[in-house]
DNA sequence: CTGCATGCAAAAAATTTGCATGAGG
DNA sequence: CCTCATGCAAATTTTTTGCATGCAG
């Protein structure tokens, strides 16, 4: 069972020999900065992040980057709420969904075995060639939750 | 059990009047156009589609009155993919998925039951007060993954 | 060498906001 | 009347793209 965060260099090469791109040294540094990253970075947070190694590399060779790795398999992305595209390490062994705080922004991760086989069935029933998926609760989470007890009016909006 | 589609007039009536807001002709026009409208419209298509209307409307009204349309309850929205924001008249009886075709862009709504109550379970295993909740398969319509059998490598991007 | 990749800045696309004017209650 | 809402355009924010130059293979 690959760990993509402990696999992604051989996996990115792969890749990239496989369609006849090229292993530059932007590319390593950003697909480096992106694997020892916990959570889930945006474009902004990985590019400050190579910029302390790289200063003068492109905002846009990390999108660029970012495009690539998620072609590859190796990096999913969501939105969540309306902000800024968010990615992470891409683990196809154990998928995951979310569970985003409308109160603090916090993300937790979940999976569940039987949501999964229930998604493939409903796909299934409707003739739909499932090859991905997304689930988000949002709501608040624990410690939010335990700060505004009877919340008699939830923040009206949680931009 | 509410329509909201039968009966967003005077859901929004009561929106507005509880929150010392105004009923002006845009925000009826637009909630009008937007209610008649079957499927995910975004912003650009309920635009177009007021100004027949009301030629001299502002574009930024429509992001007004859908926020407001979402902040009230009557409305919902999602950003498939990574496409402009679509709403649809949320119908708090009867929530709806979706399954978006990475070919052709279509969207097909379903619903099930299982999921919904494992969703729920997840959410307080975790301690998390869920209040709403997105999930969407994607995947290759019935139409679509007729047209291409075994596709060999599915479309690299589907932008 | 040769062409893909990069950096930079400009362009796009989506959405928000400031402000003077208009109109709902 | 007195605000809140609108229209318009300008500003923001996020992401993409064009192009000359660089560098991987």
């Amino acid at each position: 069972m690959p760990e993509t965060r402990d696999d992604w260099e051989e996996r990115l090469k792969e890749y990239l020999s496989a369609n006849d791109l090229r292993l530059t040294r932007q590319r390593h540094l950003i697909a480096e900065a992106f694997f020892e990253t916990d959570g889930h970075p945006n474009i902004d947070e990985l590019y400050l992040r190579v910029r302390r190694r790289a200063p003068h590399i492109g905002q846009a060779t990390v999108y660029r980057t970012l495009r690539l790795l998620v072609d590859s398999g190796l990096a999913a992305s969501s939105r969540f709420g309306g902000a800024a595209t968010r990615y992470e390490a891409s683990d196809e062994d154990s998928h995951h969904d979310h569970m985003i705080c409308t109160e603090c922004g916090s993300i937790t991760e979940f999976n569940n075995e039987a949501i999964e086989r229930l998604q493939e069935e409903v796909a299934r029933k409707h003739g739909f060639a499932m090859h991905s998926h997304k689930m988000e609760l949002y709501g608040l989470c624990r410690k939010c939750s335990e700060r505004e007890p009877g919340s008699p009016e939830p923040p009206k909006e949680a931009r």
